[in-house]
RNA sequence: CGGGGUGUAGCGUAGCCCGGUAUCGCGUCUGCUUUGGGAGCAGAAGGUCGUAGGUUCAAAUCCUGCCACCCCGACCA
């Protein structure tokens, strides 16, 4: 049979690259590194973004669009920004393209541009450059805007959703006229992708700074959240930086005080990319497919006729039409499948390994009781309950749902948070179990570096509010303050 | 970019060593029977073997170049 699959314990890179493609999330695309996200893998994208929309603009942001192409010498201009960026750049050179005389499209060479134009890999520097213009005066600030929007990074291996070099996100890009509120506004949006992530995503998240070693390309700090799959590595899922005035700096943005006194102002970005899409498969699904909770799930609930005859078909159909109008009045999603080129047993896999959270199943034996098979994606429960007051009872039962699949996901995650003292014990437990590694670090990028040389191990955060504890560090026994978080990184 | 591997129908594959235009499964299409956990039977369509060239009477098979993909390394906010 054509449903044999690889187990999760087995080969777990093989399991998620058959489960995106299985589950019709996404597919390699006929270029380079780069995803086609089908429409399945897209409606769940859009509902993220959706909700992060909302969140953004509860927090007062506004949405706008910047240019695809930067000019090469924008982009040099915040040194160390460029720098990060420079080896996985895709550059434009030309404008045009011609016909040679063996009728073969080539490009023109008289169409080379004067200036290179760099495909974003972020959108800092035209943003700011453009923000120059902008902004005069205190009066002007703050600027708070995201913008939703593709950029390519020339990555040498890629795996669909985690990193791919065409890839969907949002980034926001703010403006202040302090440190401040630079600061605050940084904290907010790490806060705003750590309750989106375990509210809608189910996925608990570690809330942490990033070393100097990790962190982003012209930022004085960056905040992440970092996750831990079900295979123990962890996945970075969203970033917030404080880029204090190194951007203004670069592209001369300054502002006059209350004072009439001129200064740079103080800026942040922030985003979060369709890696979400990868963190949500791995965190959640099983061998059966896809496990989504209600929050993203495109279809929460998925009702499934049974019936022999025409005449069993009518009544089955009409009374699953009523239950789902029921439902879509308590504001639920229901898929109502009443292909008749399918059997119910091949739809019931069909839509475990798509991951709708709820399945109804009903037949004559249904009508004749007044009642419906209820089955849990989650947990594969089946209870038969009575079709009087389903809504109500569905609709508990989702909220019941997305809280257990985060509380299973905080379960695993909690432990898998081992505490190490010894070097060998580091080992050890990096090799055996994964997960993160709560340990202390002498604080200097040396050695941080010696221990991914040696482990493949990164620091994956400094978490927030982390006591205090005077400690040796796990690899050169020199003192520190504090445990930091290591791990094996998607 | 270095080391290894692969490329045959929509997907997964056999054949390659030892040349004679291609195997099987899934899927697809048609018909009948089925339908509460991935249906059964019968029949049919679909490829010219990644690509360019070479050797040969004859190439999926041997040789060379190129391309793509996968794994390992490097690289990766």
């Amino acid at each position: 049979m054509a449903f044999e699959k690889i187990k999760r314990s087995e080969n777990y890179s093989e399991w998620y690259n058959n489960l995106v493609k299985d589950a019709d999330l996404a597919e390699h695309a006929a270029v380079k590194g780069c995803m086609v996200i089908k429409p399945y893998g897209y409606a769940i994208w859009e509902k993220m973004q959706q909700q992060l929309d909302k969140m953004f603009k509860e927090t007062g942001h506004s949405n706008a669009y910047f240019p695809l192409l930067i000019p090469k010498s924008f982009f040099e201009k915040e040194e160390k920004n460029a720098e990060g960026f420079a080896k996985e750049c895709a550059v434009v050179t030309h404008y045009r393209l011609k016909v040679d005389e063996n009728r073969k499209i080539i490009v023109d060479p008289d169409a080379k541009l004067e200036e290179e134009l760099i495909i974003r890999p972020t959108s800092e520097a035209i943003i700011w450059n453009t923000y120059k213009g902008w902004i005069q005066s205190y009066r002007d600030l703050p600027i708070l805007l995201n913008q939703w929007a593709n950029v390519m990074r020339w990555e040498m291996r890629t795996r669909l959703f985690l990193r791919t070099s065409e890839f969907l996100w949002q980034e926001g890009h703010t403006a202040h006229a302090t440190a401040d509120e630079a600061l605050i506004e940084t904290k907010q949006m790490l806060e705003v992708y750590a309750e989106f992530s375990e509210t809608f995503l189910g996925v608990p998240v570690i809330k942490g700074v990033k070393t100097e070693n990790e962190r982003f390309a012209g930022a004085v700090e960056t905040y992440c959240i970092e996750g831990l799959m079900q295979d123990g590595k962890a996945l970075q899922m969203g970033t917030s930086h404080f880029l204090g005035q190194n951007f203004a700096k670069a592209f001369d943005v300054k502002f006059q005080t209350k004072e009439g006194k001129l200064e740079h102002v103080w800026a942040t970005s922030w985003g979060v990319s369709t890696r979400l899409m990868g963190a949500l498969i791995m965190a959640h699904s099983d061998d059966e497919g896809l496990v989504l909770p209600p929050n993203l799930a495109p279809f929460q609930i998925v009702i499934v006729p049974i019936y022999r005859s025409d005449e069993e078909r009518m009544k089955v159909e009409a009374a699953a039409l009523q239950i789902k109008k029921n439902l879509e009045a308590l504001n639920m999603s229901v898929k109502f499948d009443n292909r008749d080129t399918h059997k119910p047993g091949y739809k019931f896999a069909e839509w475990e390994l798509k991951g709708v959270p709820l399945r109804i199943g009903i037949g004559p034996r249904d009508i004749e009781n007044g009642t419906v098979e209820l089955a849990r994606r989650d947990t594969k429960e089946k209870q038969v309950v009575s079709i009087d007051g389903i809504e109500v009872f569905v609709k508990n039962l989702l909220s019941e749902i997305q809280a257990a699949i985060y509380t299973k996901a905080k379960s695993f995650r909690d432990a898998n948070i081992h505490k190490v003292d010894t070097w060998d014990e580091f080992q050890k437990i990096l090799e055996e179990k994964g997960g993160f590694i709560s340990a202390h670090w002498d604080g200097t990028g040396d050695t941080e570096e010696k221990i991914k040389q040696l482990t493949k191990a990164t620091i994956r955060c400094i978490p927030l509010n982390n006591e205090l504890e005077a400690g040796k560090c796990v690899l050169t026994g020199n003192p520190s303050t504090q445990r930091v978080l290591f791990a094996k990184a998607y």
